[in-house]
RNA sequence: GGGCCGUUAGCUCAGUAGGCAGAGCAUCUGACUCUUAAUCAGAGGGUCGCAGGUUCGAGGCCUGCACGGCCCA
């Protein structure tokens, strides 16, 4: 097939065609050609002209007449290429078309005694030759691993793969205009980071040659947009990619895309209602609507959602009453609830182990889950009257965590009392010194207002709005292991 | 990490009880000037995921591995 195809080039060649075609100024999309010329009546033809060009998706050929379908980015048409009127040479050529190929046509356009939208092509350039055969035209490709190993073949053949991201290109640029409306300044900062802060996660290690030292791929901008906030940028946001060394699933890729934004002056509060008004603003842009259906459950993203305490959660699900438990309690609830986590471990810990495995399944409806242990919060102010507690919440949707924000900590010494905490190891007592940032606590130290931040897992929220199971669906080229 | 399912032609899939590896689409040749999953006649196309094992004989059984999917942790 491959070498009949190269053969097949080569002639052309010597008939002085380009396989490869040039530069094909002046079309229409196909999209255009659809709307100007729908209220064309059977039986009438189109006195102005249109100019195409897309790729081959079907040929019907009858002799010294043939059908085709041509699809562009904006969609199908069919074309109809009589012989006597593009010329018997022209028409000889044509006949060697394949699907596949890439062509323009130019021509009047008609519609078929069907009904169908046809351009009745005047002249034809090919202008891509393709030596490979296209997965079949009806069933397409389903193969979920060579869609995804050969996502170029997924976008040919399924429409709907395109308009996943066509989606997720038009959330990412309505959550970019709502921010920059609210006077937010975008901004990026380093990938290359030498300590990997903002968050608790396994980072990439790579190498720079010339500084002699490894660097970390970062984890999360946190740290350097808070030092964004010290130097007195009071709204600022990052829309950007992290990486994370830890397992690949149906809702982790080691790289995805996260939107973190920062706001002075402000808190969680604050924060609960941007992620309401944004995430609703970009849905009914999106949908015209707030009410959506996901994996068979409607989502209603109605403002305001509901908001529960981390206490108040776990009590409706488990009947629990965590202000009422004791240290000594503790352990009985790990091995009731077979939690995964070491015995000596904190209350504040147990608590989020406990929330983690009973109660976030159980979250359907966009829900703020507030007030968290601080323990498991080293980057947040503590709540006033609450020394265990901070002012936090995260965001769950389908059992799925959205977003995670948090009135920021800004009390210099009280930070750098969090990381020594929690660069201590537990068994040891040793201090990992080289993942203290102290440099982050030297910039407390000059003064950062009050503030709250907020980070949003946007793949996550594409799978929400595109109604897709698996963060691969939404990730052009997602990570997959080597194939031998 | 564990369990289950899958991997056969470019694509979508059959392959019964272990007995010559198949179909549709695609491709190639021929016919056909309103077809649209066009139609009709013919042809070519396979490391049955990989490596072992059992057997006279393995796509199908056994073991291991790779990749993918689903579920669990």
């Amino acid at each position: 097939m491959r070498e009949e195809r190269i053969k097949e080039i080569e002639m052309l060649r010597e008939k002085n065609i380009d396989p490869f075609g040039k530069r094909f100024i002046g079309k229409w999309s196909i999209g255009e050609v659809v709307e100007h010329f729908n209220q064309i009546q059977v039986g009438e033809i189109s006195q102005e002209k249109a100019v195409i060009a897309g790729r081959v998706k079907a040929l019907r050929n009858h002799g010294k007449a043939t059908f085709a379908d041509l699809e562009d980015q904006t969609g199908k048409i069919q074309i109809y290429v009589k012989s006597n009127l593009i010329g018997l040479d022209l028409f000889e050529i044509f006949k060697g078309v394949s699907t596949g190929d890439i062509i323009g046509i130019d021509g009047s356009v008609f519609k078929t005694k069907t009904g169908e939208l046809t351009i009745l092509a005047d002249h034809f350039t090919l202008l891509c030759k393709s030596i490979r055969t296209l997965p079949e035209k009806w069933h397409g490709l389903t193969d979920t691993e060579i869609r995804f190993r050969k996502r170029y073949l997924d976008l040919i053949s399924n429409p709907d793969t395109r308009n996943i991201f066509i989606e997720r290109s038009k959330i990412i640029k309505y959550i970019r205009d709502f921010l920059d409306r609210k006077g937010y300044l975008e901004v990026e900062t380093p990938v290359l980071q030498p300590i990997p802060g903002g968050a608790t996660a396994i980072p990439f290690i790579t190498h720079h040659l010339s500084l002699h030292r490894d660097l970390y791929l970062k984890i999360a901008p946190e740290l350097y947009l808070k030092r964004l906030l010290v130097g007195g940028i009071e709204k600022v946001y990052e829309l950007n990619r992290n990486f994370r060394n830890e397992g690949i699933s149906t809702k982790h890729n080691p790289e995805f895309t996260m939107l973190e934004l920062y706001e002075a002056y402000a808190d969680y509060h604050v924060m609960m209602e941007i992620a309401e008004e944004m995430i609703s603003e970009v849905l009914q842009k999106l949908k015209g609507k707030l009410i959506i259906d996901y994996q068979g459950e409607k989502i209603n993203f109605t403002p305001p959602w509901k908001r529960l305490t981390m206490y108040e959660a776990v009590e409706s699900v488990t009947g629990i009453d965590l202000g009422k438990i004791k240290d000594e309690e503790l352990v009985n609830l790990i091995k009731k609830y077979q939690l995964e986590i070491p015995e000596n471990s904190t209350k504040g810990e147990v608590i989020n182990e406990l929330f983690e495995k009973e109660v976030e399944q159980t979250l359907i409806q966009p829900t703020f889950i507030t007030d968290y242990p601080i323990e498991v919060s080293p980057l947040s102010k503590q709540k006033p009257g609450f020394p265990d507690i901070v002012e936090r919440f995260e965001l769950f949707i389908h059992k799925m965590e959205l977003a995670n924000a948090f009135t920021e900590l800004n009390d210099p010494i009280e930070q750098q009392r969090r990381f020594l905490q929690q660069a201590k190891n537990k068994s040891s007592g040793e201090i990992n010194q080289d993942f203290v940032d102290y440099d982050y606590v030297e910039a407390l130290e000059y003064g950062m207002p009050p503030a709250g931040g907020m980070g949003i897992g946007i793949d996550r929220l594409v799978m929400l709005f595109t109604n897709q199971d698996s963060i691969r669906e939404v990730i052009l080229f997602p990570q997959l292991k080597k194939k031998e």
